[in-house]
DNA sequence: GTTCGCTATGGTAACGTTACCAACGATCGA
DNA sequence: TCGATCGTTGGTAACGTTACCATAGCGAAC
């Protein structure tokens, strides 16, 4: 066998017909379901397919005309937040089901990256893309310029794109989680959060101000920091907010991270033997594990970040089915869950 | 510009050059590089390209002789876990480096996707194989099998199939993390882990059992639980350690789900009023997030697996490298980090 | 002025595959 | 018995690309 495996290249159609006897219009045919194919010719030929470890050649397969490529590209902007990996993974369970593959790029916020990225997942013959657009221009993600292949934009919108994209209901969320501080008795409330010009960050503040605004409150720029992309920036950031004078009774924190950094703050005043009734409630956009277990009251706005997969998904390979490329443009909004407010955990001390 | 992007098919290298009114090889070349191509040429092609939105085919491109696919394909076991998001993240980064492209596969533990995936990713000509093995029999693993594509294992080893391999120090990681223990005084040290047929479980469980053998201590089976594969099957293993009449005193989680369900079950009893001097101090095998900010010790033992990911590309690629299959397989062992155990943070009831 | 050498350009074939058509033999009805 | 039909098989061409070869043009050197 080995002198058969020998070169280290893939065997060919061609090889498995001349071991199997045959020609490769046989083998072929077998391949592909074997109507009209002898069963004692197919049996040779899939054990030639066995003995020499053929498979298909798939670039080739897509060359033919009407074929395609059945891979998906994928570019988001960070597989290491497990939020993307979440979403990441809700989208290659649907290609799957579907006999799709999916190629995946992760831009690191970059938009040249994405740019490459697109560019690439084109040439590779891509039916679809799935993108966490990291902002900045939209002129290579216009439909002319991925001749044609369907986009599906996810977590964030692109302005003056026109397109499917699947959205979180940040705004409703953040005012939901904002509202629950109000009731709870506090006026003053701090908000973490990203950049304006991120999309999810832009609506995460709109739903924060319109809660604050139903009360008559106008938020106090002094208490709003929305710069933090990473835990050690959201991390100071806390810091400034608890050194104020008048510190807020509570966060508003518009992800992830920057609820991490929060908390680890507040976990270094803890040790550091600050009281934990001084220390202020947070309503935390984005789930984590064990929020049950924090000292303070941490409530979350949650979602699913592979079910937003899933429907990004969803959208797209619907886009590739017959017709569904003329149906406009779809706005999917996820809805987002907000926890009761848990009892922290209490601990006595000793 | 309409008439040039209808149909909805990608335009041709054969198209590119009747716009630009040269041949295609004019084109071929001016996208090589354009050696040997008068400079208006090369102009009047890029113009082309960029009015028709031209890519190169890179399936049509790998067909040809000699070239290769620029793709890696990437099988693991749940991209949703945060640690496998990292790890495919530092094999992305490093891919990318190198001009290659990840195909990604998840195998959610189950042998025959991972066959399935592997079969796929050979289809589609992948220069080489990233893969997180879920268990079970090797045979399609074997080099003779994947048609001489180079294969990294990751996290994981098979028995009986000799190629590269980056793990953690899982040995090493357990047994310090057990001794850490031991010389904190506790001597009924409960073990949450995998299943025995997962490498990495039987690997730690074998590092927990050489520190007690150091003490002359042998493990009490009834402390010993290990087929835990989710948090809810981890949290309710851990409830039948605490109920036990002879309780552990600390307990060792041998990875991230059974840590957070170990936790869960903790803050459950603390909602419920027991006391935490009575609860187990924890020695985790896997990092998480806020393990400082836990109502008992828990004391990690960490380790980054984007830089495993890292890792096993960079073991890939130098396979890929002229003369770099010739290289005997090789076993990369990452260190890990046993965090000082931390002081939880204690907070005053009221 | 002829030849040489170089650059610039284009035609052709092949990569692996399969749709299409042609051809073969067997079966069947008339 | 003969033509028609059907099941089975194989040859050919084309998908988009580029290495290779051929050729045309042009300046330099003798």
């Amino acid at each position: 066998m080995s002198e058969l495996t020998q070169g280290g290249r893939q065997p060919t159609i061609k090889e498995v017909a001349v071991h199997a006897g045959v020609s490769p219009m046989t083998v072929s045919r077998t391949l592909a379901g074997g109507v009209n194919v002898r069963p004692d010719l197919q049996e040779k030929v899939l054990a030639a397919v066995r003995e020499l470890g053929y498979h298909r050649n798939e670039n080739a397969r897509s060359l033919r005309p009407g074929q395609t490529s059945g891979l998906i590209g994928v570019a988001i902007t960070n597989l290491g937040n497990p939020y993307y990996g979440n979403f990441a993974l809700g989208v290659e369970e649907v290609a799957a089901e579907y006999g799709r593959r999916i190629v995946l790029g992760n831009t690191g916020e970059d938009p040249a990256r994405e740019r490459q990225l697109i560019a690439d997942f084109i040439g590779r013959q891509v039916e679809g893309l799935v993108l966490v657009p990291s902002g900045g221009a939209s002129d290579h993600l216009q439909p002319e310029r991925l001749g044609d292949v369907p986009i599906v934009l996810a977590s964030r919108r692109v302005y003056g794109l026109d397109v499917d994209a699947v959205l979180l209901d940040d705004v409703g969320g953040a005012y939901r989680g904002t509202r629950s501080l109000l009731e709870a008795g506090h006026t003053r409330i701090g908000f973490l959060g990203n950049v304006r010009s991120v999309f999810t960050g832009q609506r995460r503040y709109e739903g924060f101000a319109r809660a604050l605004a139903e009360r008559g409150i106008e938020p106090d720029e002094v208490l709003v920091q929305r710069d933090q992309q990473e835990v050690d920036s959201a991390r100071a950031a806390m810091r400034r907010l608890l050194d104020l004078d008048d510190a807020p009774t509570a966060v508003f924190s518009a992800n992830n991270r920057n609820t991490v950094g929060a908390l680890k703050e507040i976990g270094r005043r803890l040790r550091a033997g600050a009281d934990v009734a001084e220390l202020p409630a947070i309503v935390s956009f984005d789930n984590f594990e064990l929020a049950e277990l924090m000292p303070v009251p941490v409530a979350v706005i949650d979602h699913d970040a592979r079910q937003l997969g899933r429907e990004a998904a969803r959208l797209l390979l619907s886009r590739l089915s017959p017709g569904g490329r003329r149906v406009p443009a779809r706005l999917v909004e996820m809805p987002v869950t907000l926890s009761a407010s848990p009892v922290p955990v209490v601990v006595s001390g000793d």
